[in-house]
DNA sequence: CACGTTTACTCGTATAGACGAGTGGGCGAG
DNA sequence: CTCGCCCACTCGTCTATACGAGTAAACGTG
């Protein structure tokens, strides 16, 4: 095995009393963060590490989990371990849900994505009623059941949010709510023409590591937290008449609000 | 070494794929998650559970530190493995900043905190001029060298975000924003006297793993990530007058947005 | 009783070795 | 030349062992 390019990285110091595994973790960061390592090259693989600071596998693989941790890099078995790189992010402005921006014929996602010159796609549809939670009762005023409205969501191939509406039975029960495809301008569209006309909508936002499952259906890298977002929408009448449940890559998004001073 | 109780967790599934240290670690999660577990409860100690699955130790080792990652436990140094507590979150909605809040003597966070009942402080405040990064320069409109102003926000002792404020030199110098202390409604009241009437604020929003750096100034704990906010304010000339940078410990909040559906 | 010390238990760090499995290039057979 | 196989290299999983260091309770000494 070929040595590694002297210079690349250093030493380690062993009068520290900071871990081995945390100096070489600091060394290789350093190194990605000053541009040695641009994103998606391959770093030095575990037995070159070895070599090059005379310790054991774990001790590098445990430097390794570290920048893992931190979403610096990934391993892909057979190949190498990489800077992970941004994928292109989407922005999300605070007027997404107005008024005019709900004429067009296509979902808000694939409008957006198109003029971004990227390719979207909607997947695993589900419609069904089901019970409402807790949280979910809650919020849209201790209904009972609801009509759920489970979707995924793709660019370019890669699943970045999924997101389940919640309805009322009431209000959406056999309208075109309830179908797959509820056509053009979406759900709030048809929200409004049954007579609920949209006053505001107000959004929760927390971040956090994701469950397994989101890890899953996400396909999310190691050191890859999630959005999670909590829109509910009223209409002019104050009722809450619809809760949307999203969990989004926190690597594909940017969220973008504008608050009036008053 | 007496046995774990039975019952308590399963038996590995020797035939399926699934590798041992992820098996372990899907039963203690589901054992957290159907509360058998609560929080801030003692884990069974490698020891035990070396010897309840006849594993290694370093094969439940990789099992916790899956947990550790998922932010669902933590470990202490000759205690034990704990289920994470959840900390209380400060819930930030989006009229904080709005006029009819900037009349008292305190700054928001001090009142927020005191209304919640929680213990405030703030840290570390430090106030100075120094170049413009990129980013802050772009959104003030090309300033070159800017007012910044640190802090770190505590809650009950322990830090929950630092905040650096970046103002324009031409708007700041010399005023009671460049003190340490800028008075009864903080900067932006300030902001509002010297004139610059505040029309809007824009906020963009992030989520990450934190940097080592934010790890120590946040004390975090592993598998919490950090929101990273940034602020800027806006007056009812269309001027940038301040860039406000944010980094928040993910698990101590949940923003709120109101957002209007026209 | 009060206060150090011992001791057992905890997680943290590190080594050495073994085998498995995915990847991709090179080599050889056709 | 083309295709398939093999092999070298990669990370993934797992064992066994060792010592260090923090914690807390039991213990013993004064």
């Amino acid at each position: 095995m070929s040595p590694l390019p002297s210079g690349l990285l250093g030493d380690l110091d062993p009068t520290s009393d900071r871990a081995v595994f945390r100096q070489i973790a600091d060394q290789l960061r350093e190194a990605i963060d000053r541009g040695r390592f641009r994103e998606g090259e391959k770093l030095p693989s575990e037995a070159e590490l070895v070599e090059h600071f005379g310790v054991s596998r774990m001790t590098v693989r445990n430097a390794f989990s570290i920048l893992q941790g931190e979403g610096l890099v990934h391993a892909e078995h057979g190949r190498g371990v990489f800077v992970r790189p941004r994928p292109p992010v989407r922005r999300l402005a605070s007027d997404r849900f107005a008024r005019r921006h709900r004429e067009q014929g296509k979902s808000a996602f694939i409008v957006e994505a198109d003029a971004a010159g990227s390719h979207p796609q909607v997947d695993s549809l589900e419609v069904k009623e089901e019970r409402a939670s807790q949280d979910v009762s809650a919020r849209l005023g201790s209904v009972r059941r609801v009509l759920a409205r489970r979707r995924r969501y793709l660019l370019d191939g890669r699943p970045v949010e999924f997101a389940t509406s919640y309805l009322p039975l009431d209000i959406a029960r056999g309208t075109p709510i309830a179908e797959p495809n509820p056509g053009p301008g979406g759900i709030y569209a048809r929200l409004e023409e049954l007579g609920h006309r949209l006053d505001h909508f107000e959004e929760e936002i927390r971040a956090r590591m994701p469950s397994p499952a989101e890890v899953k259906t996400l396909r999310l890298a190691a050191g890859v937290p999630v959005i999670h977002l909590v829109r509910t929408a009223f209409d002019t009448e104050g009722r809450a008449v619809e809760v949307c449940d999203t969990v989004m890559a926190a690597d594909a998004y940017v969220l973008s609000y504008q608050l009036p001073a008053t």
